[in-house]
DNA sequence: AATGAATGAGGTTTCATTCAT
DNA sequence: GATGAATGAAACCTCATTCAT
């Protein structure tokens, strides 16, 4: 190990791409921190390292400059999702797969809490423009997990028994289940659950319920 | 003629107490729609038909405003899931509780959606004095929950077999499904479902996989 | 005479209309001084005595305070203007109104520079908003003259010789030589003409031509 | 194939002088239509099809830039001016001078309405650095017409009738007409009268004072 | 009880300008 | 000859807050 560090505030003429990047990493933090309306553009640049007209250059306002972390975070997220839900290979049963998933996402929201929070907290609060973007989010792991629970239909041999309808609540359930518990797993200091710990409440909470829904099995209010 | 207009604006000499409740309307609207930072203390005077100073004079600060505001309409939250909870006289089985609370909790949340955009989404992401302030409401929800599953566990026959931080995270769980589960129930434009329906939805998500879970049966990742 | 100092700067509490005449009174001498642009906020307010946010809450942005500015001596100008054509009392030939008017106009846009500067100068320079503001201005100037023209004609016993679009050609040559000379006159530093030498000058100018278009003698290129 | 592409942008490595002149065309745009202090360096240099700091290396500063503009463009208006008085060869009367002159005014400036735009409206406005570069204008254009006036006397024999103040104001109120009907030329959008009749309407308008002035005879206010 | 008048501080954004390549 | 990278300064505007009535 020679010299190590390089240090986030390179001195200067860094090429476009990197000081974007540098740009959003302050950003993401910034807004987490203090929220999209409080969160002010000269703190931004300056923990960027970098003057503010650069930063309205490149990213030409505030709004777009949310916008652009809320496009990185979200993508980032999705990645990893879906790279959690399809490693095993090829046969792997649907309760495994939305384990690995719940793993991968718990794993992300935990290695990026800054981004979890702008996208699950900031994002959401700042009305039409921006909400909109987390709803494509939203939408896109929902159908991941309408896809999961298809698939455990098909493997206990009952395909059809629910409605779009009810799968769609469904899966609403299970990502708002998630998402608070991200919240939760995050904001717990002392003693944070691990990912798969984390996981495994989630699956305890849900999974019973999913595989007696699929048996035909329901819970009614009359008993 | 003893009382004459009654109307939203009245002219003049209002009673401390109706006018801080107009404010209050006004700012839990304001808060809701724009965010903290965003809403501004002029629109909420404006709103409230009231002068600004006056505001001051009876609110002492935005802060103080706002903490009112998360106080109020916390009270009624909590108010109307315990009376839902308590509603079916004495001894309802633990499942029939849930149910009730959870009609209750989707019922509020849908008659008061500027209420619960403060407390759900404002508050939460306006850093350390406001948090606290829903950390409170999180208490006593969690509460109601494990009081819940206590008496499942007593119905069952099996007390204790549940670790606090479980138990938390269990809460957690379920009112992030709940929340989520309002979004989508009101989202849904063509032939929303009704609140029992939804409440129907996650009780089959849920339930069973919390009795399994006071019954010590737990899904593990390892088949 | 006591105590004759009252001073611009009255110290606090002024009412609004009076505080609004003193921020115009600023405006006008910055924006003539220094154009639209280059004129800056702050330095109104303070010529003002004023804070900037009581510029702002009374004249609600820098477009609104500039078009007041120029609706505020527009209408000043017009009236001195057509107070002047009526002054005499009735039967006034029409060559008099006009040197009435016109040294009226003179005497205003010398004892009122800066407002002559924003009408003639800023206002016109400044696209098409503030554009349209003044052509209102010049086409009641413009009005003014052709009555003044068709008085003349019926005096003259030639009532129609010129056709609509002659006089209005005559007009507006009319006016843009006063204004013209307008800010010729101001910009004259050292012995300065007064407003009937310049009015004369205009008279000198134009009254012969346009009693002989009256009486059907033209010019014509080919001699 | 020598010559290949022509076209406004050409691609790199272009001649000094060329470049200037392309840089100039598009200052004189930006400022004509934005003003000096609105019109962006910016703008320009894309407007140019050419980087910033080529600007600011072939003219030095936005001051420095303007300055040019105005001497570009005076520098045109009075050769064209100068062309028009001169054209029809050796003895030509004064009014028949004077007429060509307007026609080639009122060329020029329809030609060129950018460029007249900035030396009337723009340079004007903008305070004592650049008034003066116009003042320059406006000084040979008032010996031309002093000039065509001292033809006119020599010819009716009336040589020195006339101050200097006063040929001065003349000369301003024959260049304010002129450009006042410029602008109503252009803006009578039906049936527009054509260079050649507006320079007669004003040649109507001023022709016949002169004489009468050179002749002695005057307009005076007591009748 | 209630308000018109007023402000210090700070927000986003843009500009003219330079440096290093 | 030409440019991408970068910035100090200052613009417009808004906000939370108070004072005097």
């Amino acid at each position: 190990m020679k010299a190590a560090v390089v240090g986030t505030k390179t001195g200067k003429r860094v090429p476009r791409a990197v000081r974007e990047q540098q740009m959003l990493d302050a950003a993401v933090a910034g807004f987490a921190r203090h929220g999209y309306s409080a969160a002010s553009m000269d703190d931004i640049a300056e923990a960027a390292g970098v003057s503010k007209p650069l930063v309205y250059q490149y990213l030409k306002s505030k709004e777009d400059l949310f916008t652009a972390c809320i496009e990185r975070e979200s993508a980032a997220l999705i990645a990893a999702v879906r790279a959690g839900t399809l490693s095993g290979g090829g046969a792997v049963p649907a309760d495994r797969m939305l384990w690995n998933g719940l793993c991968a996402f718990f794993a992300h929201t935990a290695a990026h809490p800054d981004g979890w929070a702008v996208l699950h907290q900031q994002a959401r609060s700042q009305g039409q423009p921006f909400a909109d973007g987390v709803a494509l989010l939203r939408a896109e792991i929902a159908e991941l997990v309408t896809e999961l629970i298809g698939v455990a239909a098909r493997d206990a041999g009952c395909d059809g028994v629910l409605a779009e309808r009810e799968v769609s609540g469904l899966a609403h359930a299970l990502v708002g289940a998630a998402e608070s518990l991200a919240d939760w797993a995050n904001t717990r200091e002392q003693d944070p659950p691990s990912a798969k710990e984390t996981a495994a409440t989630l699956m305890n909470f849900c999974w019973a319920g999913l595989e007696n829904l699929l048996g035909g099995d329901r819970w009614t209010p009359a008993h």
